[in-house]
DNA sequence: TACTCAGAAA
DNA sequence: ACGCATTCTGAGTA
C-alpha cells in the first residue's frame, strides 16, 4: 500500500469519473443506463478481434431499484419544496431516510456530513440513500457534533422542511448522549460528566449504585462526587498530516460559493474550543468487574457512556517514544478518519471502516503513534501478527525490541518500560489451560494498563470473544478496524456496544475514483448447466446439488476461457473456490497451482512467490484460506467458481484482494471480478445476495450470458460428451465418499449413474451440440431456461424475487423491531 | 530439541 | 445446518 503521495495519486482521474447524470427524475430511464454500461464495459475490456462481451441483462441496476424502494408506495410530492430547492441536495422523509443527489456541487461535503450523522444504506453513483438511526446519531454525538448543529445543517441542505418527527428523533437521541463518559484512571474506572445532576440521576438507579465503589476520594467531595478539571484539548497533532500541504481537493471547494462554506462552518470537526474554559468534571468510581453491566444499564437509561482517553494528560503510564517516519504521509481519508477519533484532543473509542487495501494498518499505526502509550494489537491469525509487526517497523521509527509478539510459537515481552504487544484474539481470549509461558504472558497483559487497544478485523470475531478480551484487558482507548461492517448473523450491533460507535466509513467508489484503490469491473457470468448435470441436479438433495453446479462443465470451460483470455492480457489471476473438491479438480485439470487448508506453509510460500515473481505462473487457485490475510498486490483479476452461500462479507473481502493492485494507477487500468454462476440453480439466488454489499457500495454488476469467442476457442476441457460423462461420474462418486453414505445409498447412486450412462449414451450426439452452442452461441441454452425447467429449479425465480427485496439495512431494522435491543433504541422502533 | 499429530474450540 | 479453516495445546516420536 503506497502511502507516499505521488503526483498522480490524488488528482482526479477524469476518465474514471462516472458520467454524471441529470436531476433525479432522469434516473428512472433504464434503457439509457443500459446502453451506457454496455459500452463502458466492453471498451474497458480491450476486446480482441472477433470477441465481444455480450451483456444482456441489467436486472442489477440498483440505482433504479433503491430509489424506488425508498419511496415505495408513498407519495412525497405533497412535501412543500423550498423556493431554492434546486441548490439543496437532499430530501428527508418522515421515517428518517435521507436521499442525496450525488451530482450536486456540494455533494462531497454533504456526504461528509451525512456519513457522520446517518447510516449509509446504498451508495450508487448518482443517488445515495442514508438513514438516521439512534445509533448513527449516537455516533455523531460521539465525534463532537451537537444537537443544534445537526438540525441546522440538515435544514440547510434539505429541499424540504425537516419533518417534526425527525427533529424530535434528533433531539431525543442527542441531548443526553455523550454527556456521560467512562474514564479509566490508574487502573480504576470512573463514570464522569460535567453535569453532576446526570450522575446523581444515574446513581439513583439501583444497578449503578450497587456497582459503585466508594473510596477515600469521595469523603471530602461535595455531593458525594469527585470533582476535578476537564483536560485541555488544544494543539494535538496527529503525525503524518502535513498541515502546510494544501489538500488537492480543496481548489474545487474554494470555487464554491460562500454560502456553501457557511453551511458547513458549523460542523467543522476541528472546531476550536479555545473560548471554552475547562469545565469542572464530576465522577464516581465503579468496580472494574461491573463495567459492562453499568455500560448496559446506562444505555437503557438513555445515557450511553462514551469512552475517551485523555492520553496527553496521563502521566501515570509511561510514554512510548514512537513516531511515523518522516517520509510517511497519510492520505486525506485516513486523516479524516483519524480526525474523528482525535477530534477533541482525546482518543475516542470506536470503529473505523475502510475497504481492504485502503491502508487500515497505517491508520492503526498512526493512531498508536498519536497516543504514544503501551499498545496492544489483536488480530485474527498468526500471519497477520507478523504482518502488523512488519508494518510497524515499516511506517514508524519504533525499534524491533519494543515490539513483542504473543502467539503459539512466540512469547516474548518488550524490553523497557513501554512497548507494543501484538497477539491474536484466540490467544488472549483462551480460557482453557495454557502453556506455562502463555500463562506468564497473560499475567503480564493483565497487569498492564494499556493506553491503546487496536482491534483488527473486528467484524469476524464473535461477540463473546470480545467480551472476554475486554474484561481481561484494561485499555483506555479502543479502536476497531474493519473493511465490512456487515455480517449475516447481525451481531454488528454488539460491536457498537462493546467497542464504540462507528467513527468513519469510507465510500469505496470515492476512493477508487481517486486512485487509492483499484477500479474494478464486476461481472456475473451465467453458465448454463449441461443437460446431464441438470438432470442430476434436479433429483439430488441440496448438498449434492452444490457440487453439481460448481462442477458444471460449462462453468469449467468458462473458467478456462477467462483464464486464457486474461493471461493473454498479462493479468495475474486468482481463482476462488470455496469447495475443496472442486478446487482440486479445477486446478488439476487446468494445470494450475492451488492452495487450501491442508497445503503446508512452505508450499504456500513457494506458490505465492512464484505467482508474484515467476512470469510463467499467472494463475493460482485458492480456497477459503485466501479470503483473508494473503496479501497479493500482483493480482489483477479474480474469478469465483464457488462461494459460501450468501455471505456478503466474503464477497467483499474477495473483491478486496484485488483492490490494492499495484498497477491501479496505470492509465485506464481496471481490475476484474467474475462470479461464475450456473444458470437456473440455487447459485443464482446466493450470488445475488452476496453481491448486495458491493452494490450498496456503488459497484455495478454486469450480467454476461455469453462469453463470445469461446465457441472458436480450441481444446477447451470437457468438450466431448464422453469427458463430461466421466466428470459427472466422478462428481457423483465423490459425493458418495464425501457424504459418507451407507451401502444402501451407494446402491441407489450406482443405479442413478447407470441410468444416466444409458440415457446420455443414446442421445450423445445431441448433447454434444447442445453443450457446444449453449455456452457460446446462445439461444439453445437460453430457451431451455425459459421453459419448464426453470420453475423446477427454484433458483432462478428466487434470484429475481431477491432483486426486489429491500436492501440490507432495512432488513436489519425489521429485526430490531422485534426487540432484543437496548431500551433506548427499542422505543424509537416501536413508535412507528 | 524440533518435528508432527490429534483434539477442542468457535 | 454444515463444511471449511484456523488456532492453541499437549503428547508422542526421532
Amino acid at each position: 500500500m503506497g502511502t507516499k503521495r505521488g503526483p498522480s495519486d490524488d488528482g482526479e482521474k477524469s476518465n474514471r469519473r462516472r458520467r454524471e447524470q441529470g436531476p433525479m427524475h432522469d434516473v428512472d430511464i433504464p434503457e439509457m443506463e443500459d446502453d451506457d454500461m454496455n459500452e463502458d464495459f466492453s471498451s474497458m475490456l480491450n476486446v480482441p478481434k472477433n470477441a465481444t462481451m455480450d451483456v444482456v441483462s441489467q436486472s442489477h441496476n440498483f440505482q433504479r431499484d433503491s430509489v424506488s424502494k425508498i419511496f415505495g408506495n408513498h407519495d412525497y410530492t405533497w412535501l412543500p419544496l423550498k423556493q431554492d430547492h434546486e441548490s439543496r441536495p437532499l430530501w428527508i422523509t418522515e421515517d428518517g431516510h435521507i436521499i442525496l443527489e450525488g451530482f450536486s456541487p456540494i455533494a462531497e461535503k454533504a456526504i461528509d456530513f451525512l456519513i457522520t450523522i446517518a447510516e449509509p444504506v446504498s451508495r450508487p453513483s448518482h443517488i445515495h440513500e442514508y438513514r438516521l438511526t439512534p445509533y448513527s446519531l449516537y455516533a455523531a454525538v460521539s465525534v463532537g457534533l451537537e444537537t443544534e448543529d445537526i438540525i441546522e445543517v440538515l435544514s440547510r441542505l434539505s429541499k424540504v422542511p425537516v419533518p417534526e418527527s425527525i427533529l424530535g428523533l434528533i433531539r431525543d437521541c442527542t441531548l443526553s448522549y455523550g454527556k456521560v463518559k467512562l474514564v479509566l484512571k490508574h487502573n480504576r474506572y470512573f463514570v464522569e460528566s460535567s453535569h453532576p445532576e446526570m450522575l446523581q440521576k444515574l446513581l439513583r438507579d439501583q444497578v449503578i449504585r450497587e456497582a459503585r465503589v466508594v473510596g477515600e476520594d469521595d469523603a471530602n467531595s461535595a455531593g458525594g462526587l469527585i470533582t476535578g478539571k476537564a483536560p485541555n484539548a488544544k494543539d494535538l497533532t496527529i503525525p503524518g498530516i502535513k498541515k502546510d500541504v494544501p489538500d488537492p481537493n480543496k481548489p474545487a471547494a474554494a470555487a464554491g460559493t460562500q454560502s456553501e462554506e457557511e453551511i458547513f462552518a458549523v460542523v467543522g470537526l476541528d472546531k476550536d474550543d479555545d473560548d471554552i474554559e475547562p469545565d469542572d468534571v464530576h465522577s464516581f468510581e465503579i468496580g472494574s468487574s461491573s463495567v459492562e453491566i453499568v455500560k448496559k444499564r446506562c444505555n437503557e437509561l438513555d445515557y450511553p457512556m462514551l469512552e475517551e482517553y485523555d492520553f496527553r494528560n496521563d502521566t501515570r503510564n509511561p510514554n512510548l517514544e514512537m513516531d511515523l517516519k518522516p517520509i510517511t504521509v497519510i492520505r486525506p481519508y485516513q486523516e479524516k478518519s483519524l480526525s474523528k477519533m482525535f477530534g477533541n484532543g482525546r482518543a475516542r473509542s470506536g470503529i473505523i471502516v475502510l475497504p481492504c487495501g485502503a491502508g487500515k494498518t497505517l491508520v492503526g499505526i498512526t493512531a498508536a503513534c498519536t497516543v504514544k502509550k503501551n499498545t496492544l494489537v489483536l488480530c485474527t491469525s498468526s500471519v497477520s501478527v507478523l504482518q502488523w509487526k512488519q508494518q510497524f517497523l515499516l511506517w514508524s521509527n519504533i525499534k524491533p525490541h519494543q515490539i513483542a509478539l504473543f502467539t503459539a510459537d512466540q512469547k516474548e515481552k518488550f524490553l523497557g518500560a513501554s512497548g507494543i504487544v501484538i497477539s491474536t484474539y484466540s490467544m488472549v481470549a483462551n480460557t482453557r489451560n495454557r502453556s506455562h509461558d502463555a500463562e506468564k504472558m497473560m499475567k503480564f497483559l493483565r497487569s498492564q494498563e494499556w493506553g491503546f487497544l487496536l482491534l483488527d478485523e473486528v467484524h469476524v470475531v464473535p461477540a463473546n470473544m470480545f467480551r472476554k478480551v475486554l474484561t481481561t484487558i484494561a485499555a483506555h482507548a479502543k479502536l476497531g478496524l474493519t473493511a465490512t461492517l456487515v455480517r449475516e448473523d447481525e451481531k454488528i450491533d454488539d460491536l457498537n456496544f462493546l467497542i464504540g460507535p462507528k467513527l468513519y466509513e469510507a465510500n469505496w467508489m470515492d476512493l477508487a475514483s481517486r486512485g487509492h484503490i483499484a477500479n474494478v469491473q464486476c461481472a456475473e457470468v451465467w453458465c448454463p448447466m449441461t443437460p446431464a448435470f441438470y438432470r442430476e441436479y434436479l433429483r439430488e438433495n441440496s448438498r449434492k446439488r452444490a457440487l453439481l453446479y460448481v462442477m458444471n462443465p460449462n462453468k469449467f470451460q468458462a473458467c478456462q476461457y477467462l483464464i486464457r483470455y486474461h493471461e493473454e492480457r498479462g493479468d495475474k489471476i486468482i481463482v476462488f473456490s470455496d469447495n475443496v473438491f472442486a478446487l482440486v479438480a479445477y486446478a488439476r485439470k487446468l494445470e494450475k497451482p492451488f492452495i487450501y487448508g491442508e497445503t503446508s506453509q512452505q508450499e504456500r510460500v513457494r506458490i505465492l512467490q512464484n505467482f508474484q515473481h515467476n512470469p510463467q505462473i499467472n494463475t493460482i487457485f485458492l480456497s477459503k484460506v485466501g479470503d483473508t490475510s494473503i496479501d497479493l498486490p500482483e493480482a489483477t483479476c479474480l474469478i469465483q467458481v464457488s462461494s459460501h452461500y450468501g455471505s456478503r462479507r466474503q464477497e467483499a473481502q474477495r473483491l478486496g484482494r484485488i483492490l490494492r493492485a499495484k498497477r491501479r494507477n496505470d492509465e485506464g487500468f481496471n481490475a476484474f471480478f467474475y462470479s461464475l454462476v450456473s444458470k437456473d440453480t440455487q447459485e443464482m439466488y446466493y450470488s445475488t445476495k452476496r453481491q448486495q454489499f458491493l452494490i450498496d457500495q456503488g459497484y455495478a454488476f454486469k450480467v454476461i450470458t455469453n462469453l463470445d469467442g469461446m465457441d472458436q476457442e480450441q481444446d477447451l476441457v470437457y468438450s466431448t460428451p464422453a469427458e463430461q460423462l466421466s466428470l459427472l461420474q466422478t462428481v457423483l462418486l465423490a459425493q458418495e465418499s464425501a457424504a459418507d453414505m451407507n451401502a444402501d445409498v451407494e446402491h441407489d447412486d450406482y443405479d442413478l449413474t447407470g441410468n444416466t450412462v444409458r440415457r446420455t449414451g443414446a442421445g450423445g450426439g445431441s448433447i454434444l451440440s447442445h453443450v457446444g452452442s449453449s455456452v457460446a452461441g446462445g439461444s439453445n441454452g437460453a430457451k431451455r431456461s425459459v421453459g419448464g425447467l426453470k420453475s423446477l429449479s427454484g433458483g432462478d425465480q428466487m434470484a429475481y424475487i431477491e432483486y426486489n427485496k429491500p436492501v440490507n439495512m432495512k432488513d436489519k431494522d425489521k429485526n430490531k423491531d422485534k426487540g432484543e435491543h437496548h431500551a433506548l433504541f427499542k422505543k424509537y422502533y416501536n413508535k412507528k
